[in-house]
DNA sequence: ATTCCACAGGAAGCGACGGCCC
DNA sequence: GGGCCGTCGCTTCCTGTGGAAT
């Protein structure tokens, strides 16, 4: 009983506080706002490139460039959504599709996933590839239209897969009797080019747009911005968000990291009660968002891998491959763990450096070969309090 | 200049799995 | 149910290599 009534108290306090947040999801990096601030002459630029068909002239491809948080995704989806208005109000069908090649990252997939858009049923594996490009293509072909293809994260696509199903989007417009299609790369990789068909790279790099970094000053404008539609108003502190730009401008101007920063600052505030956010808040949230990065990553990571991870947190100093190796080995006969090769942990050491939670650099060490430097890239209490659980 | 270590990392391919088709 | 197909995690086999030692 005293129990209960406490927790409905605690409901109560809760319900009756008074939230700081007018509206939370605009601070969410799947936001797209009304107003990109700094990013007016890519968003021209794009804008101009794209709604060239709607003249009748043929339709571009476009590559875009820039590191993560620089706005790029925002950016194609505000300039496709603009273009899809355009298209309603002169009665011409236009069609953006967005495709994040994280998740979709084979020719099949990106196929599918098309062809699904268009209204036709794949199943997720089964058909044989061509025929899922027939599919998607009839469909496209079946009346006059303009089609936008955003390729978000291409990188992952072209380096999993290959540049097969970009050869293929490029050239559709040739054989498509009805409709255009434009294709729009987006990739944080600025080698990504070198890994293509000479063939893919000329039609896909058409046109080309390079996103740089937003300085601490520019994330400050956008911040600030969110900051009116996210919470109401007076609640933040210049200091908060003058705070959350410095933090994101020194890693790289990533505005996804700015905006993470000021969600969590906020949520943090809102927990203590605290009518405002302040530098006090951002601080803790920079702490809150590392250490829940590496827990949630430790923490999914596969059996072999934490093995792999442990065996470089024992030896605690920099080690070679072999050193790693033949610890790892070590654990899995005690744990009763099937031993892989070392080819394949090789491959799991370098994911977990890709992971950023160790390091593995490449060094030469003459005489004595040439083998990865492995060392843990984050503090060895967290990585042992996220392991200890799961082993 | 040559040798040679301890791997890196590419290529091919295997088997299991899930899922299609007829 | 049998014949395909794509994907995943993995093994096997392989060639390549930076630089200390000779």
């Amino acid at each position: 009983m005293e129990v209960q009534k406490t927790l409905t108290e605690l409901f109560d306090t809760l319900l009756r506080r008074e939230t700081i947040f007018r509206n939370k999801e605009a601070l969410r990096h799947t936001y797209t706002p009304e107003h990109l601030p700094h990013r007016e002459r890519e968003i021209s630029r794009l804008a101009r490139i794209l709604v060239s068909p709607l003249r009748g002239e043929t339709p571009s491809n476009v590559f875009i460039y820039g590191k993560t948080g620089t706005g790029k995704t925002a950016v194609a989806k505000f300039v496709g959504r603009e273009l899809k208005q355009v298209g309603e109000k002169k009665q011409i069908p236009i069609e953006v599709v967005y495709i994040n090649c994280v998740e979709v990252d084979t020719r099949y997939r990106v196929l599918a996933n098309l062809a699904y858009t268009f209204g036709e049923e794949v199943p997720l594996t089964g058909w044989p590839t061509d025929q899922v490009y027939k599919s998607f293509f009839n469909s496209v072909d079946s009346e006059e239209r303009f089609v936008v293809i955003i390729l978000d994260e291409i990188d992952k696509l072209v380096k999993k897969s290959g540049d097969d199903v970009l050869y293929n989007l490029t050239r559709m417009n040739s054989e498509l009797r009805n409709s255009k299609v434009s294709v729009v790369g987006i990739t944080n990789d600025l080698k990504l080019v070198d890994y293509l068909d000479p063939r893919v790279k000329s039609s896909l790099s058409q046109e080309e747009i390079v996103f740089e970094p937003y300085n601490a000053l520019q994330l400050r404008d956008i911040l600030g911005e969110r900051a009116k539609i996210a919470f109401k108003d007076g609640v933040v502190t210049k200091e908060a968000i003058n705070l959350c730009a410095a933090l994101a401008a020194q890693e790289h101007g990533d505005a996804r990291r700015a905006l993470d920063l000021l969600r969590i600052s906020g949520e943090i505030a809102e927990e203590e009660g605290s009518q405002r956010v302040e530098e006090s808040h951002v601080r803790k949230a920079k702490e809150k968002l590392e250490q829940d990065r590496i827990i949630e990553v430790i923490r999914t990571l596969p059996k072999q891998s934490k093995l792999v991870l442990y065996s470089v947190l024992l030896l605690g100093r920099p080690s070679s491959t072999g050193e790693v190796y033949d610890l790892y080995r070590d654990l899995c006969h005690r744990t009763g763990v099937e031993v892989l090769t070392q080819r394949r942990v090789s491959d799991l050491i370098s994911e977990l450096d890709m992971l950023g939670i160790i390091n593995a650099k490449v060094v030469s060490k003459g005489r004595y070969g040439r083998t990865k430097e492995i060392s843990l890239g984050v503090p060895p209490e967290k990585v042992s309090k996220a392991l200890e659980e799961l082993i």
